[in-house]
Formats: structure tokens, sequence, C-alpha cells
DNA sequence: ATACGATTTTTTTTT
DNA sequence: AAAATCGTAT
């Protein structure tokens, strides 16, 4: 022991159990609130303080921001920076796994990671060559083949087995389908990029294939810590075993009320199975509450006890009494928000900061109408998920540069740089696509063959650029890109250029951080949601989604647009089980509440297809206990 | 044949 | 509000 930390004092009884006797495998069932992170430190700081090297820990976390923040909290507790401790997502570690190994697999090390949104194009290109123009009318769209695939891979199923089973009507189309999941990997072996799965996948079979890439990392963790738990998928769930395999250290931490990630391959069958898979596992609980008031937790239980699935468990509360919980109805969506606006409002004058409210939806497009009301007010707010940074089309627009450059086979990239200039088109791009990326880009020439004038000027250009970044940091680099032309471009095609201007201002300071391309891609291409810092917003009033909001707390929480068909979503209801996610996702809104929580919703909603239509209000209200909350139906709002 | 603007359709949640 | 599709101009 080297430090003074006082665990004992510092840690409840149950939490100090884990952290001091969390060798082996353990399973820490955490409910909400109940401490888990903390728990999670401390193990970690217990760890460094029996003499375990941090290099020997590997810490799992669900975002990298997670990992970030646990990492400054252990290091905050010793007293003193720790270094190379591997933190990060399931992705993040694959790819620093991939980055030393993937040759081993035929794969260059140089490879970019495509996004969820370049996944989609690419299947949506493969679609345009390999499924005829009649066919295509009742194919599944792009987005579903990227479901589909990340699907299968997670849970380590057939695909075709996952088609026959839950989606029977597009049954018809087996053979082209495959066609076009073959044709798909085979671009991307041909571009050198891995898609989001890849990662995961490659990383396992490096593993599973190549028993000293194995003996390596399964030696060199003695500890591997596994946070939210109840969100990894099966394949992840073998991926850290393996990992562990050597020394038998797994710790994983979650709570199966929490688990709201099925969509893409999660399951709460992880937590269940653990004890079977791992007969010496022990298993231990944190069921008290520090979070919330006993009113905001007798809700919350009260909902997820409509659950039949998973461990049933009451969270006890600490905290002292507070009010009740509102429910509120309105007539429009606009009354709602005004509504919220002005609680808001009072909220503030009360003195809570800013930051200390949430308001959290079932997706994102629900927020429309309350950023309007905000701004009305003069509310400063930061929204959480939606679209993300990097994803942003005039963000790749600037970054398809710099990847080509870093790796000239990128075919998305050279296309989405091709259609910039006018004159070129997807055929064209491709034609260019085969010389260019076997050519020097730093001094590029005339351009053989019979093209026309404009697609010739479009050549020069492109030459001059790669000639005039040859060399230049990226931040510089990017600056030229811009000044050669992109702030023209993005004046004549985007209506609103002066937002996209700042982002690309922001691009810039951001990538004065970056030495080398390889650092900046591996952070770019994994980093999640990720918003522009908006004014001097880090005290501003939170919007987010109820996923976005996973592992967050705030003393006043709204939940609105609470209504049937947008939570639970009307998608929920042919997914088996679908509703008793959906319940958990309201149950993750709920808890994220320490003393306030308003739920609202309105009585007539829009949705794009119907125009407007009369919402019932969410079954998941109407089974709340009636003692449980106040009913609130406020008069008309002004304003 | 291709590019590009107009029109129609489509949206859950995210690494 | 963004993407897929369609129809017309080059």
């Amino acid at each position: 022991m080297n430090t003074s930390i006082d665990y004992r004092k510092e840690l409840n009884p149950e939490q100090y159990r884990v952290v001091s006797e969390g060798d082996g495998y353990c399973l820490v069932l955490a409910g909400a609130g109940s401490g888990k992170t903390r728990t999670l430190v401390y193990r970690v700081a217990y760890l460094l303080d029996q003499g375990v090297r941090a290099d020997e820990i590997l810490l799992v976390t669900f975002t990298i921001k997670a990992s970030r923040e646990m990492l400054s909290r252990v290091e905050r507790l010793l007293g003193r920076p720790l270094d190379g401790i591997w933190g990060g997502t399931f992705h993040h570690i694959c790819n620093r796994i991939l980055r030393k190994f993937s040759p081993r697999l035929g794969v260059p090390q140089n490879y970019l990671i495509v996004d969820e949104e370049d996944a989609r194009a690419l299947f949506s290109q493969v679609i345009r060559d390999v499924v005829s123009q009649e066919l295509r009318k009742s194919f599944p769209s792009p987005g579903f083949f990227s479901y589909l695939r990340g699907l299968a891979l997670n849970t380590m199923r057939p695909w075709e087995d996952l088609l026959r089973e839950r989606f029977s009507e597009y049954a018809d189309h087996f053979f082209l389908i495959g066609h076009v999941f073959d044709e798909y990997n085979k671009r991307k072996r041909e571009a050198d990029v891995l898609d989001f799965d890849d990662l995961l996948v490659m990383a396992y079979r490096l593993l599973n294939e190549h028993s000293d890439v194995r003996e390596y990392y399964s030696q060199k963790f003695r500890y591997v810590l596994v946070d939210e738990y109840q969100d990894t998928s099966r394949l992840q769930a073998r991926l850290v075993e393996i990992l562990a395999s050597k020394h038998k250290n797994l710790l994983v931490v979650g709570d199966d009320a929490q688990s709201i990630y099925s969509f893409r391959g999660a399951s709460v069958e992880n937590i269940l199975e653990f004890t079977d898979r791992h007969p010496s596992a022990r298993v231990f609980f944190l069921n008290t509450n520090y979070r919330s008031t006993p009113e905001v937790l007798y809700l919350a239980n009260s909902s997820i006890e409509n659950n039949f699935r998973g461990y049933q468990k009451r969270l006890k509360a600490v905290q002292g009494g507070g009010e009740l919980p509102i429910v509120a109805r309105f007539s429009s969506v606009e009354e709602e928000s005004a509504f919220i606006a002005q609680q808001i409002e009072f909220f503030l004058d009360e003195g809570v900061p800013p930051s200390q409210i949430a308001v959290l939806f079932r997706t994102t497009y629900h927020s429309a109408k309350l950023e309007l009301a905000l701004a009305h007010r003069g509310i400063d707010y930061v929204m959480r998920g939606g679209m993300r940074f990097f994803e942003q089309a005039h963000i790749k627009d600037v970054l398809a540069y710099l990847r080509v450059l870093y790796n000239p086979k990128d075919h998305m990239a050279w296309q989405r740089i091709l259609c910039m200039y006018p004159g070129i088109g997807p055929q064209t791009a491709k034609r260019l696509y085969l010389i260019l990326r076997d050519v020097d880009l730093s001094n590029l020439g005339e351009l053989e063959g019979r093209w026309g004038t404009k697609v010739k000027s479009a050549w020069e250009r492109i030459g001059y650029i790669f000639s005039a970044i040859q060399g230049l940091s990226a931040y510089e680099a990017c600056k030229l890109i811009l000044d050669s032309g992109y702030w023209d471009y993005l004046r004549e095609n985007f209506e609103d250029y002066t937002s996209r201007q700042e982002d690309l201002i922001y691009l810039l300071e951001f990538l004065k951080g970056y030495r080398d391309l390889e650092s900046l891609f591996s952070d770019i291409g994994l980093s999640e949601s990720f918003k522009r810092p908006q004014k001097e917003s880090s005290d501003a009033v939170v919007l987010s989604t109820v996923h976005q909001a996973k592992g967050l707390e705030w003393e006043v929480v709204f939940v609105m647009g609470v209504v049937d068909g947008q939570f639970p979503h009307s998608k929920s209801f042919r997914e088996e089980n679908g509703i008793e996610e959906e319940r958990r996702l309201f149950y993750v809104a709920l808890t994220r509440a320490k003393r306030h929580l308003l739920i609202t919703a309105p009585t007539m909603s829009f949705d794009y297809r119907f125009g407007g239509y009369f919402a019932r209000r969410s079954s998941f209200i109407e089974e709340l206990p009636r003692d449980g909350y106040r009913e609130l139906n406020p008069l008309p709002i002004d304003g």
C-alpha cells in the first residue's frame, strides 16, 4: 500500500467488497445510481495500490468519455498521473490491437475506418450496381443491410437465420442479399477500409487464429474490467473472455434493467449466462441508490416491474424525501415545449445551475419544437445526440482529402472529392479513381486520354492541392484545402453555410492537436457523438436522447413526448420483447433524476406520414401507480 | 451516357 | 430535413 486511501470508509460495505475482493470472475449487478462508477474507480485505484502496474489493466467502457472521466478520477484519487492503462470502448481497443497486428489478416496497417454513414452509402452503391431496378422496389434499404450485418456479427449468428426468423418478408431475395453482402465486403477489402463491426470481428479472429497474439495480450492484461456489461454483445463478451483467459481476472459490471442496445446486438443473456460460463464466478449486488429521492425511485421501480424478464430487484433510497414527480399533458407539442421552457426558467430562478437540468426524449427530432421554445426565452442549451460532428457532409468533404492522402485507395473518399467538382458525377469519378489510386499524388502531371475540359480543370485543381499539401501538418493541409475553393463550394451548395463555416473553423482548431494522420483517423473514426461546442456551453441546459443520457444524472429531469408510438416507439411493437426494451429505456430516463422529475406528453402529435394525429398517452404512463405522481393539467400558456 | 436539378419518400435508438 | 429517385438538359 502506498497511498492513504481509506477504502473502507469511503465506500459502503457492498462497494468495498467488490473493490477488495474482485479477483477472479466477478459479476457485479449494480442498479441505477448505486455508485457503480465510483466502485470501478476505486477498484482500479486499489489494484494500483496493490502493486499492479497500470499497463496490466484493461478497462472497457461504453464511451470514450466515460473512460476518460474514470481514469481522471483515479488519478485524482491517487494524486498522481497514471500512464499505460488501457481504457476505452470495445471498438477502440480492437482498433489498437489491429493497428499493430492487422497485416496478419491481410489488412494493411493504414486501413481507414468507415462510419455508419459511409457503410450505408457503400451498400447503396452496391445495391444500385447489383440489383435490377424492378427488384429494388421491394428490396431492403442500405440501412437495413448495415443493421442486419451488425446484428448477425454481434450475436454471432448467420444472417440467413436472422432473416428467416425476423424479416421473412425479404425471404424472396435471399440469394441477392447474400450477393450484396459479398460485394460490400469485397469493395471494403479493395479500398483497405474497415467498418465498425469489422474492427470487432477482425480482432476476434486475430486473437483466435494467432496464438502468439492471444498469448501476448492475455498475458499482458492481468485485470480486465468491463463497464455497462448489459449492453455488450455476444461477440464482445467472447472478446474480453479471450483477453482475460490467462489470468482469469474478469470483473463485469452491469444492470439488466438498463439494457437498451439490443438493436445493435447487445443482449442481457451475457449477464444471465455469466455464472454458467464461469462456475467459479461470484456475484455482487449494489442495490443502494444514492442518486434519487424515494419518490423518483418509487416511480421508476414500479415501472420496471412491468417487465417479466430479468432479475426482480428494488432499489433502496438513501436520499431524503422530495417532491412527487409530475405528469403533465398538453394539447400540442408547442404547449408542451413552452411549459418545459417555463419550468426551466422557474428552476433557474430557484438557483438550480443550468447544467443540472436536462430534457430527455426518445428520438432526436422530437426536440425541434423545444429548441424553438428555449431560444424564444433565451435559455442556453447543448444538444447531445443527433447528427454527429464528423458525420456531417461538409466535414467529410474536407477530411476526404486527408483520407486519400493517408490511404489513396479509399474509394469513398475519392468519390466524395471528385463529385464536388462540376462536370464530374459518379461515373466519371469511378473511372478517375482507377487512375488516381495508383499514381503519385504529389506530382499528378497531365491527365492522359480523352476527357472533357471540366474534368481536366478538376484534375489540375486536385493536382495542385495534393502537390501543395505534401509534408504539411493536418491543420495546415486542411487550411489549404479550405482556401483553395472549398469556402466557395460551401456557399454555393448549402443554405445554412454560416453555421457550417463555424464547424469548419472548429475543425481546424481540432486538427491542431494532431501530428500524424494515423492517430487522427483512429480518433475521428471512433469518435462517438460529439458536437461542436456551442457558445460558452459548459453551463447550459442539456437536451439529450435517452440513449445518450445513460450513466448521467441531473437535479431536474424532464422526459418529453411520452406518447404511444413515440415512447414506446412504434417500431418496437413488432419486435419481440420490443416493449420491454422500451420500458427499460423509460426506466433509464426516470432514474436520471435526482430530485425533480417531470414527464410530459402532448395529445396531438405529428408524424411525417400522417401529418397530424391524436396520440394516446403512453402505456408507460398509464401503468404507473396513481399515488406515485402528481397530475398536472396546466392552463394554456401565453407565448 | 452522364450530370444535375426537381420531386418524392423516408427516420429509433449508436459504436 | 436529408436521402433516394426521377426527368430533363447537356
